[in-house]
DNA sequence: ATGGCAGGCCCAGCCTGA
């Protein structure tokens, strides 16, 4: 089965490109991030028509997550625990059943958190202390486990083509990147570094300065598995041609293969 | 060397993003 994530940077204005990769990738669970909408304005219709369930935790105007699965949806939940004062829309969380039978997923949209120092800033770290607390009761449950999405973290000067010009940015800051590694070391395996092949691999190019062009990007978009999860991880890839699309996200998918 | 985009929103400049 293949899962991925994807920022859409608005799924209003993206609809037209998100039918066009969805029929050529044909994932049977996708996890989107930044649909700028509310639940009602979510373009459904054309989703369902592709085959799709879809859970939707929207938003106006920013953030903003959904689910979609060719397997039925069961046990939805949205918002992410630890703060029920939080009313950003950027978690979502549902079990799909396969034939060979239920895997959990979760998806993220991290908040970027500049500028740093700050409070937005503070919120981010507290989202990721929350994210992690979360992670935990998740992880041991010990079921085939998918955490998803646009993380706003990168992870390793290998993750982006000019590390020196992001030292001072919230995606990666020394704290930033200690709070990722806490997350990973409860027990998740980060797919794409898991092939040995991450190194100047990206999933984000600025629209600005001609970013694509010069392949000045980084990689922010990453799907972390449990060990049930991981046991299954065949192959990670990234749909970068998707960038070079009219009209296109900052972000482009990320795809992973699990066994059956 | 500098700046360069895109989307949403009370539709026009401002906020946000990364």
């Amino acid at each position: 089965m293949l899962i991925a994530t994807w920022n859409v940077n608005s799924i209003k204005s993206r609809i037209d490109l998100a039918v066009r990769w969805l029929e050529e990738a044909r994932p049977d669970v996708v996890c989107l991030q930044e649909l700028k909408c509310v639940d009602e304005a979510f373009p459904r219709e054309a989703i369902e028509a592709l085959g799709y369930n879809v859970a939707v935790h929207g938003q106006k105007t920013y953030n903003g997550v959904a689910i979609l699965s060719r397997f039925p949806i069961e046990d939805v939940t949205v918002g992410l625990p630890g703060d029920d004062a939080d009313e950003q829309a950027r978690f979502v969380e549902a079990v799909v059943s396969t034939g060979e039978g239920a895997v959990r997923v979760g998806g993220l949209y991290l908040p970027n958190g500049n500028p740093a120092p700050g409070p937005k800033y503070d919120y981010k770290l507290a989202w990721m202390e929350r994210l992690i607390a979360h992670a935990r009761g998740r992880l041991a449950l010990e079921e085939p486990f998918v955490l998803a999405g646009d993380y706003n973290v990168i992870p390793a000067k290998q993750d982006a083509k000019r590390p020196e010009v992001w030292v001072k940015d919230a995606l990666f800051l020394p704290q930033t990147r200690a709070a990722w590694r806490r997350l990973l070391a409860l027990g998740f395996t980060e797919a794409l570094r898991a092939t040995d092949e991450a190194d100047g691999v990206y999933t984000f190019w600025d629209y600005q300065a001609g970013a694509w062009q010069k392949n000045d990007g980084i990689r922010i978009d990453h799907l972390l598995l449990s060990p049930q999860a991981a046991d299954r991880l065949l192959a990670v890839r990234v749909d970068r041609h998707v960038r070079s699309w009219e009209r296109p996200s900052d972000h482009v998918p990320v795809v992973i293969e699990l066994a059956a």
